[in-house]
DNA sequence: TGCAAATTTCATTTTTTTTTGAAATTAATG
DNA sequence: CATTAATTTCAAAAAAAAATGAAATTTGCA
């Protein structure tokens, strides 16, 4: 939990109580999502800040590392849950956060579910042929089987068809 | 005294490779949803067990302490994912798994997401209290919150409606 | 091109989570 | 009841995940 350093003395004091709120929310959201703690801190900044900020502003704002501050940075770009800005007269990057929940969701089950419902199948392969080549199994194995089988083909069917229903 | 468990060594090549595909796959799903290792160990050997099996059993086929396997049955009793069957004549319970999936998910969506949310809405509150005592908030503060605002309500919404979609 | 600022990498440290296993508790049975 | 098996609890150990920060690399620009 970030301590007040100098910046947020300057700053209004409910501007800064919004910043914090924000900043828990989204560490708790993405705590959900399995993403660490320093990943949903840097979103929760970016989404309340009206203006893009950079990867030191984000790192001492929040007294992190530059190097929590730039794996942060790459995981949310990766989830396209932040956007680059270019700033005239400034050589480094401006990130601001991209608010279409959509995306983010979006990007999360293509990158971290359906990679997972993809080995799934696989293993299905691999285990309907030890069924098939062994006389010893069951009706009992069989059933087990297909109740797995279709509970990764809903999965594949279902969540990306849920994020068409997201319209955040 | 626990006892000797001479049933994995009887037990047939590919009916044990079938049982640790079985393993390995719920330990991945249940590492999805930030559950720990033994609780999909727990699962996975439950789910292709013909018979119900005991703490003592399941501890020893997986070779993981008993108190993980306490802990870890008692996880899947509060997801109502495994039941217990009473066995005449023995005093230890006897678990085997519901595979009725839905039921799993429905249970993880109330226990561990909806309370999520129900906080969020109190923040939610917190915030809206900031923005309206001080007037020196912009429009955007006013977007951001909204935006905020309908991404707890839709998740509300949304993923109880979710489970009633389901059908494993 | 050469320099310095910005960023990334990654070995190490810190923190958090999970597992262990012995002690405490609970429950069944003779 | 008293005994003992079954289960739970929980402090300590082990393992896993995340954060740190200095060195290496990349990048923009003078």
């Amino acid at each position: 939990m970030p301590r007040l350093n100098t910046d947020s003395l300057v700053k209004d004091s409910s501007e800064r109580l919004l910043e914090l709120e924000s900043i828990d929310f989204f560490v708790r959201l993405m705590g959900i999502l399995g993403l660490p703690r320093s990943v949903g801190e840097i979103y929760g900044l970016l989404y309340f800040s009206e203006i893009p900020l950079t990867m030191d502003v984000i790192a001492s704002r929040l007294e992190i590392s530059i190097g929590s501050a730039s794996q942060g940075l790459r995981t949310l770009k990766s989830l396209k849950a932040i956007r680059s800005t270019y700033v005239p007269g400034d050589r480094r990057d401006h990130y601001s956060a991209e608010t279409e929940f959509k995306r983010l969701f979006s990007s999360f089950i293509k990158d971290e579910i359906m990679p997972h419902l993809e080995s799934a199948k696989d293993r299905i392969h691999r285990m309907e042929k030890l069924l098939q080549q062994n006389k010893n199994f069951e009706d009992f194995h069989q059933i087990r089987l297909e109740k797995l089988k279709k509970l990764t083909k809903t999965g594949s069917r279902l969540l990306p068809a849920l994020v068409g229903l997201l319209k955040f």
